[in-house]
DNA sequence: ATCCCGAGGG
DNA sequence: CCCTCTGGAT
């Protein structure tokens, strides 16, 4: 990790002394519900609807006893909610069938799961199981392609390339201080980089402040 | 009109 | 590579 990396990250852990998992959750499970439901969602919306969701339907048992109709009214201001829906039924009984009624911990297998991609099955591994992981969402691209971290037009080359870039051993932490300072600061349609603490060491600040295009689908 | 902790299908 | 799914906030 060069020590332009290790600066950047070293401010920003200052600034966002606590960056963690905004998702709330009790167990590996709920998070992995928590997050399939976050896709094009903000957390906040998200925690609003598992606060009552995982009230009534808390574990396994519970779920695989939830009713179309009963699923879609909780998660219906989430948008998207036909498919995360369909995907949440499809989940359930596989896990228990498959997975002995766990969450699996494996990549491989998260991402086998209906509605698990890379991205929601390495925000499972690093935050439920502790297995370092950079789950590479809108925030993490904008905010590592702008800082100069990584200069890639995908999600998953920016994954590959933040994993080459960043001790592995900071993964996790430096995946949270970017969607801090994505939400806090550095946002999509006007960033504050004026009130910045990492402007000077910002290649988007810098340079000509030439938009962002938004990542490829690959 | 744009964006929010995306994924799957064509 | 492309498109669609989706409501709510700004």
């Amino acid at each position: 990790m060069n020590k332009k990396n290790r600066e950047i990250l070293a401010i920003l852990e200052e600034t966002y002394p606590d960056a963690r998992c905004e998702l709330n959750h009790e167990s590996p499970l709920q998070l992995l519900v928590a997050t399939i439901l976050s896709a094009q969602s903000t957390d906040k919306k998200v925690n609003e609807v598992t606060a009552k969701l995982f009230q009534e339907y808390a574990t396994l048992e519970d779920f695989l006893t939830i009713t179309p109709e009963i699923l879609e009214s909780h998660i219906k201001v989430i948008g998207l909610y036909k498919t995360k829906g369909q995907n949440l039924l499809k989940l359930f009984p596989l896990l228990k069938e498959r997975h002995h009624g766990e969450v699996p911990r494996t990549m491989e297998e998260l991402v086998a799961l209906p509605g698990v991609g890379r991205k929601t099955a390495n925000v499972v591994l690093s935050n439920a199981f502790d297995v370092p992981a950079i789950a590479v969402d809108t925030h993490v691209f904008r905010v590592s392609n702008r800082l100069g971290i990584v200069k890639e037009t995908t999600v998953e080359k920016t994954e590959e390339s933040l994993m080459k870039a960043l001790d592995k051993k900071v993964w996790t932490k430096a995946h949270h201080l970017l969607i801090f300072h994505g939400r806090r600061l550095c946002m999509a349609r006007a960033p504050k980089c004026g009130e910045c603490p990492v402007n000077e060491l910002c290649t988007y600040y810098a340079g000509e402040k030439k938009s962002l295009k938004k990542p490829k689908r690959s």
